[in-house]
RNA sequence: GGGCCUGUAGCUCAGUUGGUUAGAGCGCACGGCUGAUAACCGUGAGGUCAAAAGUUCAACUCUUUUCAGGCCCA
């Protein structure tokens, strides 16, 4: 039965009422587990970290990635919808060293590494509650009980078999040589140097984002050098420095390919020095009179050789101490020429790309080395050190000039000493020889927006590097790699019952439940075969590297049992939505692992004779871990500003959802296309509920009312529809088209606008013109077709709104069908979506339809222009109609614009004589691709035919 | 500084391969309805399509430059 709709629409209410539903009908649950069998519908949930609470941005990111779910759901696959959670990396540490007010590594030694880890593993899931309320709360369908967590053994273990496929994997040809000759492993895993933001006081690598906090105005010493060049009298190549110190390092002078130098001679000293073209006249104080004695360009100043600055820079047999050419170099300040030191990342790049060995005469303790010996001892940037070594320059005659500076200059945030940029030992995985296959992959995954393929993320992929996938903290996923002290043996284990084995070889057993993080993973030590030790490599990965892993990690493939049987089963994603931020993040090294993975797949398959899985992933469609993917942007609040705690100006989530209801909260992130910022107050919630909220409600309540008081029922016998119900079915199940078709093109916002216009004629028309067959007491053919062609789109409508607004439509769904049909499917979110059914389409009745629409909408002006009230009724309305045999296409609907314009008769006529002046314009679209250039002339020619010449060439055309 | 995106009515946004008069919702004005009423419906006013130059018979649409805003990276 049917119960009346007479309370009052509180759709907080609604909410919980139907969340109390979900769970008593398991509906969740069985919504996977009755399409067992089905085909599979992949979508991968980027994994939030949970140190902070859910805002409002991620709702979005809840509402996107529960609507796709739902709606293939609906129309029959399964999708299984593993959540998983972010538990490694910085951000946790920071939190950690902020409540212990940790300042350095020290810190942490003197505090205890396992007291350290075991802080930051209590931080981890402080808010994983919030979360989870949230994301219940708008409703999303998400499987939280198996959630999958970054810091579990089991997908730790995942890490680890990835970089064993990296290591691996071996590089060819010219590749090969390269990493030969840098003296790197020719594998996808190597170890190298990198140059990072190093703080010498606390023994600490920073990150970018840590760097940016403690820049401070700095007023240095600065140095123009001179590099006397070898066999050559008098001539002296220039540069300039901000950072003295590292002068004591230097290797050698960069200048760019295609920039011009002058070779100058001053007037003063008779020495001759080589300084940029473009920079002479910004050092004219400094060079005094000087004669211009000739130019070259940067790639003729290559390989010229110049004495070393110190005796202990002296490299015989390398390119030490010479000129190098690198596109780095700009004429914007200095003398166009560059001093490099392994002080810097494009001076580390350059001096590998000469291969001249690493010197480092101030250590990673920001001390000078003993070899230094005017300066041994001192620290980098300790005063007076810089005045010390321009005096020493000055001695030898290698000093042009000197200069204060101020300048921008990082320091630590937390001790406020200073940053140095120092290379430091890192492992990497190589990108680089990925390269070709991330572009290719690229190319096959479906972008919303669809210029991050080619923009921003192509960009990126097309400059990429190698991937540094170490950090030297503490809290992650151990790197393991084990090594002996000289670097000649080393090995990566790939399982933790490999390492346990290993362990047991080396004379130590692990209990069984032991957990491999830090610092217990360092206690073990493993043994070579003779007998040497090896420790492992002090790092823990990257959390951007778990993040990537996470389509085999989430299952703990291949260690743990069946993971084969899943990961192969969800891999890859049909679907994957988060912030376009990740193009950097998530999007890149989800791609990166998945061609690393791929590549060594395909070599395995080959290796095995196994033709099924290398013609897999042999396709470049199964490179990337994911097929399609939304970018969404940012969520401002109502004035344009991003929302942000200083402000004030973000909103609660939570509170919204009780005083809106979720669903108007869900729809606005849908209305319009999540790629575009998008501002976000009250006011458009509110708008979300008038728009689609009530119109939905309003027809559905309007029918009960009626169908109570009738005591209707369905009933399968034939009903005589009329050209009104027959035009609501033909554009329902247009409108099926269009939402499924605009859904499978992830292009939410179209889907959405096509229901809310919709809703529109089926309130404002349909309804309304049926409303009379509703009322009136005798039960006739035509009030039974009402009942059942309204009936048949409201049921359709709230199984097509459900993965859109799944709150409504269930509480709708559970009167409406469940109320006349007990057989029915618990829930709207078992049921089956819509499928568009194309012999109820009736194009040319929607035409007419929209013909008649029209005709209202004319008449309507007309009266308001004459002040006629529609209440006043007119004998007569003539609607002109041009086209041929109109008056009968139109003879049947031609009631409703009486009824509605409150007219006795309408006479249709297609002759407008004495009705209407005609006039006539050019077809320019049909016009243009025939006259071309002569269309201004021709337009102007038939804007000026009478209407007597103008009916005559109609009159022509229709014989 | 580099890359990408955005700029259309007071506000929020649509705008198909260049083609006749650039659309919708909100807000505003006026009118209607009150047998679906936290309402609803209709009509109307409102635009140099950020600016300039170019290509073209024809530019919101293509090209270049400039301006403003955003994001990412340095």
């Amino acid at each position: 039965m049917l119960k009346p709709v007479s309370e009052k629409l509180h759709l907080p209410a609604v909410d919980h009422d139907i969340l109390k539903l979900w769970e008593e009908r398991k509906v969740f649950e069985r919504s996977i587990s009755e399409r067992d069998g089905k085909q599979d519908f992949v979508f991968f949930d980027g994994p939030p970290g949970t140190n902070g609470l859910p805002h409002i941005g991620h709702m979005m990111q809840s509402a996107l990635k529960d609507l796709w779910p739902r709606y293939k759901t609906m129309q029959g696959y399964r999708v299984l919808r593993k959540a998983g959670w972010d538990t490694h990396g910085l951000p946790i540490e920071l939190t950690a060293d902020k409540e212990l007010g940790f300042t350095s590594k020290l810190d942490v030694v003197k505090y205890g590494e396992a007291e350290y880890v075991d802080y930051c593993r209590n931080t981890v899931f402080r808010f994983k509650r919030e979360w989870e309320v949230a994301i219940r709360r708008i409703g999303r369908f998400l499987d939280l009980e198996n959630a999958y967590a970054t810091y579990e053994p089991y997908y730790i273990q995942s890490d680890w078999w990835t970089l064993k496929q990296a290591w691996n994997l071996e590089l060819e040809g010219e590749a090969r040589e390269k990493a030969l000759r840098l003296g790197q492993s020719p594998r996808y895993l190597y170890k190298d140097y990198r140059v990072m933001a190093y703080s010498p006081r606390t023994g600490t690598t920073l990150s970018n984002f840590e760097v940016a906090q403690g820049y401070q105005e700095v007023t240095d010493l600065t140095l123009y050098v001179k590099f006397k060049v070898v066999g050559e009298a008098n001539l002296y190549l220039t540069a300039w420095t901000t950072t003295p110190w590292t002068l004591l390092s230097n290797l050698a002078v960069a200048c760019g390919p295609n920039i011009e130098y002058s070779i100058i001679e001053r007037a003063a000293t008779g020495k001759k020095l080589i300084v940029a073209t473009a920079r002479l006249e910004a050092l004219s104080a400094m060079l005094g009179e000087y004669r211009v004695i000739g130019t070259k360009l940067g790639k003729e100043l290559e390989g010229m050789r110049y004495e070393p600055l110190f005796d202990w820079l002296n490299l015989p047999g390398t390119r030490a101490c010479s000129v190098v050419c690198d596109e780095y170099v700009t004429t914007e300040d200095g003398t166009g020429l560059v001093h490099l030191a392994n002080y810097g990342e494009d001076d580390f790049r350059i001096l590998r790309k000469m291969e001249i060995p690493v010197v480092l005469t101030v250590d990673a303790n920001g001390l000078v080395g003993e070899h230094a010996k005017p300066f041994a001892g001192r620290e980098f940037r300790e005063e007076g050190l810089d005045v010390d070594i321009l005096k020493y320059l000055q001695a030898k005659g290698l000093l042009l000039g000197k200069e204060k500076y101020t300048h921008t200059y990082p320091f630590d945030y937390r001790t406020k000493t200073p940053l140095m940029y120092f290379p430091r030992p890192a492992w990497f995985i190589r990108a680089t020889a990925l390269k070709e296959m991330m572009l290719e992959a690229n190319q096959h995954i479906g972008w919303k927006p669809d210029h991050v393929r080619d923009g921003r993320f192509g960009n990126w992929l097309e400059n990429v590097q190698d991937w540094n996938v170490t950090r030297e903290r503490y809290w992650g996923s151990p790197l393991p790699v084990w090594m002996t002290e000289d670097g000649s043996v080393a090995i990566c284990v790939e399982s933790l019952d490999e390492l346990h084995a290993l362990a047991h070889e080396s004379g130590m057993d692990l209990a069984r439940d032991w957990d491999p993080h830090k610092p217990a993973i360092d206690k073990v030590i493993l043994k070579t075969k003779d007998g040497r030790e090896m420790r492992r490599e002090n790092f823990v990965l990257d959390s951007w590297f778990n993040a990537g892993i996470m389509p085999w990690g989430q299952f703990g493939y291949p260690a743990a049992p069946n993971s084969e049987e899943l990961f192969m089963s969800q891999y890859p994603a049909n679907f994957i939505s988060e912030g376009q931020d990740q193009t950097r993040g998530w999007f890149y090294t989800l791609l990166a692992c998945s061609c690393l993975v791929a590549k060594a797949k395909q070599q395995d398959a080959k290796k095995r004779g196994d033709q099924k899985a290398l013609a897999f992933w042999s396709n470049p469609v199964n490179w990337s871990s994911y097929k399609n993917v939304i970018c969404t942007e940012l969520v401002l609040d109502s004035k344009g500003l991003k929302m942000s705690k200083s402000l004030g100006n973000v909103v609660d989530p939570m509170a919204l959802f009780e005083k809106f209801g979720a669903d108007p909260v869900r729809w606005i992130f849908f209305a319009t296309n999540p790629w575009l910022a998008k501002r976000f107050g009250e006011e458009e919630i509110r708008e979300a509920v008038r728009s689609v909220i009530l119109p939905l409600w309003n027809s559905y309540s309007f029918f009960v009312t009626y169908a109570v008081i009738d005591g209707w029922k369905p009933s399968n016998a034939k009903v005589e529809r009329t050209e009104l119900d027959q035009w609501i079915l033909s554009d329902y199940n247009r409108l099926i088209g269009e939402v499924t078709t605009n859904l499978d093109q992830y292009d939410v916002g179209k889907a959405s606008q096509a229901i809310l216009s919709f809703l529109d004629e089926l309130t404002n028309w349909y309804i309304r013109r049926s409303r009379r067959r509703f009322w009136k007491s005798e039960s006739d053919a035509d009030k039974d077709a009402a009942y059942a062609t309204l009936y048949e789109v409201l049921e359709g409508l709230v199984r097509l709104l459900a993965p859109f607004l799944p709150f409504i439509s269930e509480h709708i769904y559970q009167n409406l069908v469940r109320g006349l049909n007990a057989n029915a499917p618990d829930s709207v979110h078992l049921a089956t979506y819509p499928v568009a059914d194309e012999s109820k389409r009736d194009r040319n009745l929607e035409r007419q339809m929209a013909r008649v629409q029209e005709a209202v909408s004319l008449a309507r002006a007309l009266r308001e222009e004459r002040k006629l009230k529609v209440r006043q009724p007119l004998a007569r309305m003539t609607w002109v109609v041009p086209e041929a045999g109109a008056e009968a296409e139109l003879a049947p609907y031609i009631w409703l614009v009486t009824d509605e314009i409150n007219v006795k008769e309408i006479e249709i006529r297609s002759n407008d004589a004495g009705l209407v002046s005609l006039s006539a314009k050019a077809n320019f679209k049909v016009l243009g691709k025939k006259v071309g250039g002569r269309m201004k002339e021709i337009a102007a020619l038939i804007e000026l035919l009478s209407a007597e010449q103008i009916a005559k060439l109609r009159k022509r055309e229709q014989y």
